[in-house]
DNA sequence: TGCTTATGGTTACTTTTGTAACTAACAAGG
DNA sequence: CCTTGTTAGTTACAAAAGTAACCATAAGCA
């Protein structure tokens, strides 16, 4: 590649983002529009659903989210009644996220909705290449 | 896929989104440490750089960012002198940007540095994966 | 010409994120 | 117990991004 002929519409980083902000505009509106919710609202919530009741911290270290992200998204989850917290009996530092039934609700939407999002993916681009794409985007992400 | 197996990792704009902060991370440090530029200012002088002296609409239409974002980075390079402004002779609204000598060699510099980081690239994935990569991303990425 | 509408660009305001400092609780060693 | 060091989580402040309203100029047209 010459210097010359460098061009950002070809530079992996670009492109990354541009696809990711493309496939965020689609998936990311659902939980907006619907429930309000940001980014890291929808992972935390995503994990209690999945994994059950855990700590901010454990979400923190699953997820590779920064504990403050967590601290407020867990605030705003509960300020929409999708989960309640209840501190820890054995350490007084650590409170139990809990999903409530509008957290189960909106967990089931949501994983249906996602679901239908890579269904949607694999018609358009062809199961084969989504399977490649995510084992190249995993390679990416690992640093490493 | 089944709604109780559904796992986050193995979701397409999550792991866009993993695989884009990755490389981010390698790259944007560069701009970020080196001469204290944010995304859109290194998209900005890209493009002067790449294409000549142009106005921020016309940046804004090529690379479809929002013109208050052009406005914010076309205002922080000129002030690290990387940018001149001059009022078009035809039309007072319009202004031609003109990269100075110092932003020239931050364009060179970063475009090295892109193409480098593109190297590396290849090496981790093996070239014809780049390129598999890439045709995928450019599909994701063009909204139908 | 005079009126309306559109365009390039900036500014003001709000929301979100990043960073660091902080509180409260625990843990380990003396 | 007391001191020192950690850890879970929150808060405060600063940086960044999104949105909408705002100038000034230009363009279209009666």
């Amino acid at each position: 590649m010459q210097q010359t002929d460098f061009d950002l519409s070809g530079f992996t980083p670009y492109l990354l983002n541009q696809a990711a902000e493309a496939q965020s505009v689609d998936f990311s509106s659902i939980y907006k529009n619907r429930y309000g919710m940001l980014r890291t609202e929808w992972r935390v919530l995503f994990h209690l659903g999945r994994y059950g009741p855990m700590s901010a911290k454990e979400i923190s270290t699953l997820a590779n989210i920064h504990k403050t992200k967590i601290s407020r998204a867990v605030r705003a989850l509960g300020e929409k009644q999708f989960l309640a917290r209840e501190t820890s009996g054995t350490d007084r530092r650590v409170e139990h996220l809990v999903l409530r039934p509008p957290g189960h609700e909106a967990f089931d939407y949501l994983v249906e909705a996602a679901a239908e999002h890579e269904r949607a993916l694999s018609r358009k681009l062809g199961k084969q290449n989504v399977k490649t794409l995510k084992l190249l985007l995993k390679a990416l992400a690992s640093r490493q």
